[in-house]
DNA sequence: TCTGACTTTGACTTTTTCTGACCAAATGAA
DNA sequence: TTCATTTGGTCAGAAAAAGTCAAAGTCAGA
């Protein structure tokens, strides 16, 4: 089992047991509990909790410090739409995989739809175009699907 | 005794054994095993393992990386790879259309799939994409799709 | 024997995770 | 005010996997 997905697994906790979608940690506490030096949960937050995957990360360091995250939460609509426009003109297979589950997670799509998303976006389905063109059509095509989101849903 | 042929062999066996039909390996550690160097489990997956034969196969690199094969059977499985197998190398958005709308109305597949799937092979999405290099994507993002259309029963 | 398809190997690449050394800011006691 | 202590931040590099590709080996059938 990776630290990672350990360490992310405790935020989710987190924010899914507290009201307002957030959740509070003491860094060198946290990376203790899960047997990692600090750094570690730096890396877990900036490689899945960034905004454009749709949460606010705040900290303070001194005595008494701490790393808030908050989950964005707004209507579906614009949830998607801020998405669709964060987005940009190129995706990889990672940051889609991660962008799902996010959205999985906060409720906004079934988990069918994630599936279905995924399997749409995965590197399997260029392999015929070049590498440099694989990236532009993801997005495309990512886009094309977040829109029925929101005028279907 | 061929190489390939053990290394097939010890994944179907893994498939057999598992609830789920999944067999997750780690590459090296299976290598090691066997007796052989890593990429050979890469050619023995991608000439047996392949989703016209009714596999899916996802992976991931870095530490704790794995790679994941999982069989796809199931009621409609039979039918879906039926299609599968006939779309060929190609496919123009309005046969995906129809395609999509038999799928429908044959009960296999649900709405929200089929729109999400319809947006997906959308020509919109393609537009950065040369014409000449359209169909043969579409045609691989639709298969990638319905392969994970047959996991869920 | 020749040929072409299938196997095997290994050098090189890419992605992801993990660690540690050093940096910066907040707090609080002297 | 000063400065030691307590936190958190950054970044580069090591480590851990998996992927790619081309060259070389095997082997059955023409």
């Amino acid at each position: 089992m990776r630290l990672s997905d350990i360490i992310a697994g405790k935020i989710l906790e987190l924010l899914e047991s507290s009201q307002e979608g957030t959740a509070e940690i003491a860094r060198n506490e946290l990376a203790n509990a899960v047997g990692c030096v600090p750094s570690q949960i730096n890396y877990v937050i900036t490689s899945r909790f960034t905004p454009e995957q749709g949460y606010i990360v705040e900290s303070r360091r001194g005595g008494g410090g701490y790393v808030r995250i908050t989950r964005v939460q707004g209507d579906k609509t614009s949830t998607v739409m801020h998405i669709i426009n964060s987005i940009g003109t190129e995706m990889d297979p990672s940051s889609a995989r991660i962008l799902l589950n996010n959205l999985l997670h906060a409720g906004i799509i079934p988990y069918e739809s994630a599936v279905l998303m995924n399997a749409a976006l995965s590197e399997k389905a260029y392999v015929s175009l070049p590498q440099s063109m694989r990236a532009a059509v993801r997005a495309a095509v990512l886009k094309q699907m977040l829109m029925t989101v929101v005028t279907k849903g």
